[in-house]
DNA sequence: GCAAAAGTGTTCGGCGTACACCCATGA
DNA sequence: TCATGGGTGTACGCCGAACACTTTTGC
């Protein structure tokens, strides 16, 4: 266990931890802009207690690195992610106060995502505004920023932030809560049109002028690359051959 | 069952890992097209003996990860890279006999590197026609080679593969290398030009036909980005709050 | 009817591609 | 003078940006 270590981990010991900056949307009222946020934990314990740092744990010898993202994220916000992806491994000797590698994982979740009734030292936070992190946890939300922006160009990304059914208006939403800017609608219609990666429904959302279609995602396409090929076993064009 | 002749590690014990997919470039003769090549090692202990594998070593607990890096490569071709940044944290359980976390980096030798004189149980192997690798690496190497062709579609990371001086026909060379396709003379010409990174110089090469131009690296742009922003010993943030 | 968002049409400029063409050198 | 690679000019097509315009609802 991790606390008998702590009494003095030996000098040639390097621990692997992973951590997960997850982003989602939110918006203070129904129609007002939204605005990026992730989830942290306030530490209780001694390297940096009382601050507000990334979700993480230490990683176990049998668990995959990606289970391991993913169970620290169902633990602080009991939701699965929309998407999951290893953002960077962080290793500098003097992030810690003992030698620590962490390997960080980025994740979505869509809008509208509830904390449990019962977290306790859980809380959002806009991501454009955070306040000094333990570590070098500024420091990674900002990299892990810069990597949603960027991919955000050039991949089906946005939709992870969404719920099932949304229009266009709300997919340009969330274009334009991560770039920060604003996109011309008329445009980015044909754009998101043009990709094939929207399957427009028969239903409409109503409530406020002209009613707006509802779109679902194409579950065909992948959201992004997520990094090297995974599963190496049996994928459709191996299947096809065999 | 693994022989070890070391003392068994303990089942909880992680270990960390560095290793580097180094590429290169290497004609067969002067003038014939260039192949993407890579330097790797015999590996000459229990487990995969005898086969190939990517250059690496055990992190040392007061080393950086990009220091180790470095290591491995000076230690197995003799030569800095003109270029180095992190690929992936490889971590599955089932890669190495114990668990074993390889964070892996990917390099540039520019061309015409050789290996040290003494070099054993080390040679160059074209990158398109790897034999079985020892552990996931021959995974690696793919995933690897995907993203140098990526960066090369939307940086200036060719640049990396020549010498200081080289003339639009050696970068062309590089970019066909990699991509595996031909591209218009002419139309290549006013891409890089227009890149403002290259600097034309008075001198030309001569030998063949019409002499060709000689170009230096714009030292002042950089080649790529390499991942999280470097130093993260004192941002404007932190600073501004102490 | 009016405001506002949904949705369509049109124009313009940049950029990548294809390809014709001229230039300079070695043999 | 010819072959060959260096280097220039030009036309086409696509796509993103800008923006005018029509449609459909709530009030």
């Amino acid at each position: 266990m991790v606390i008998m270590t702590r009494t003095d981990p030996p000098r040639d010991v390097i621990r692997v931890a992973v951590s997960t900056v997850i982003f989602s949307l939110r918006r203070d009222r129904p129609g007002a802009p939204a605005s990026v946020v992730l989830p942290l934990v306030r530490r209780t314990r001694n390297p940096h207690e009382g601050l507000w740092a990334l979700p993480g744990g230490w990683l176990d010898a049998t668990e995959q690195l990606e289970t391991a993202a993913s169970r620290t994220l169902a633990e602080t916000t009991g939701l699965a992610p929309s998407y999951l992806e290893q953002l960077y491994a962080f290793g500098d000797v003097g992030r810690s106060s003992d030698r620590v590698v962490s390997i960080v994982y980025w994740a979505l979740l869509r809008e509208g995502a509830q904390l449990p009734e019962d977290a306790e030292n859980v809380a959002w936070f806009d991501a454009a505004h955070l306040p000094p992190l333990a570590f070098d946890h500024n420091h990674i939300v900002e990299y892990a920023l810069w990597r949603l922006r960027n991919k955000v160009g050039y991949s089906r990304i946005a939709h992870g932030l969404l719920p099932d059914l949304f229009t266009l208006a709300d997919l340009r939403e969330v274009y334009e809560a991560i770039l920060d800017r604003d996109l011309d609608p008329a445009n980015f219609r044909r754009q998101v049109e043009n990709s094939g990666t929207l399957i427009p429904t028969d239903r409409f959302r109503t409530g406020s002028h002209r009613p707006a279609r509802l779109y679902r995602y194409n579950q065909d396409v992948e959201l992004a690359e997520r990094g090297p090929l995974r599963d190496p076993s049996p994928t459709r064009h191996q299947k096809a051959a065999s």
